[in-house]
DNA sequence: TGAAACAATGAAGTTCGTTCATTTTTGAAG
DNA sequence: CTTCAAAAATGAACGAACTTCATTGTTTCA
């Protein structure tokens, strides 16, 4: 890798810092643009080198985020416990309990909001990539407890593993857009998906 | 009522049929409050005493949306067809066949974005209500379905009912962010209502 | 060493939603 | 009928920050 090479990795990463930083202690919409390149010791139209908005700047640190969960979750799915409601109490916990650790609360509804409101953009539709791969994570979860004999053969995993994540996306959208904590998350989720192994556990 | 009164109520009016139609015909984010005001036949600033900002504007006729298709939806709540998925055809159907009365996707779209993005906003409380309305009446036909022996004791109506009206919701915001029809939207609830039926029907 | 390609710079532009001092209209009392 | 206070309408001007782009600087390679 040459010197020019390196100086943009290098950049890109002191951006994506700088970013996810400020987004998190000021706000996304109260960071200026000016800000982030501050500190990441560039001038502002540097950071349009590198992200076309300030919303792929966002993206980019959603991305993170779930890149981290989804690996962490194909553990779960090769070797789910041997109970339908602790395995997805496993998985969706993982999501969860890592969803705050680059982000935060603001900066969830910042990107869902963008991606609502302007799909077409090559961010939001990075965004709807990871959405669907952590839909196809939940389906392969029910797949395998399938597979096993954990859930009744009559069931259809594609259809109720969507019907799932959109639960778990819709639970999560109100903990993001409310005081709700963590805890008060998992147990709802729980909650629910006692209801739902009752039906589909055998 | 007296003349100020009367022409309070008429403004009113005027204003959310002049931001209906440019709204519908243009996208909300192209619709400048002037061109609204100007359809109206009132100032700029008029606007602002009837509607704190450009979003109130929308989450009204919104609100005009939902308003009838719960009305509509407490007919089927009432008097269900003897049959769960086409208790829950009827419900829906009505729902999403008349989401595209008043607004267009892009509408749809803007007034999901505005409720993420700014929870605490009055209209966005306003239409957390409208929705929690809506979740309720699909809890409702489950418990009827359930007092009428459509379907299984053991079901616990608000935990499914809270994840079918969130199933729908993810639903229809792939609807309004894609250029789904609505048939296939039809299709593709349907299909899951059928695998769902297949656990809780008796 | 020189020049072509690539990248950084940062000041200026643009665009509307919103505000508010001023003017006009309404309603009721004298 | 007149007066006047309260309510409402008006529309010009503001503000704020994302993004652009002409210019300047740096790296690469023959």
């Amino acid at each position: 890798m040459g010197l020019r090479a390196k100086q943009k990795a290098d950049r890109s990463e002191r951006i994506i810092q700088a970013a996810a930083a400020l987004f998190r202690a000021d706000g996304f919409d109260a960071v200026r643009m000016e800000a982030i390149a501050a500190l990441a010791e560039v001038a502002a139209g540097t950071v349009y080198n590198y992200f076309p908005t300030k919303g792929d700047l966002l993206v980019a640190i959603v991305s993170r985020e779930v890149q981290e969960v989804l690996a962490a979750g194909e553990a779960t799915v090769g070797n789910p416990p041997a109970n339908a409601v602790a395995a997805l109490s496993q998985l969706v916990h993982g999501y969860y309990d890592h969803s705050l650790h680059y982000l935060s609360k603001d900066m969830w509804r910042a990107a869902m909001a963008m991606t609502i409101q302007a799909p077409d953009s090559p961010s939001s539709q990075h965004y709807v990539v990871l959405d669907s791969r952590l839909r196809g994570q939940v389906v392969a979860l029910l797949a395998a407890l399938q597979a096993r004999g954990l859930v009744r053969a009559a069931c259809d995993p594609e259809a109720l593993g969507a019907m799932v994540f959109h639960n778990l996306d819709a639970m999560f959208r109100g903990f993001v857009t409310s005081d709700q904590t963590l805890e008060g998350l998992r147990a709802e989720v729980d909650a629910q998906h006692g209801a739902l192994a009752a039906l589909i556990a055998l």
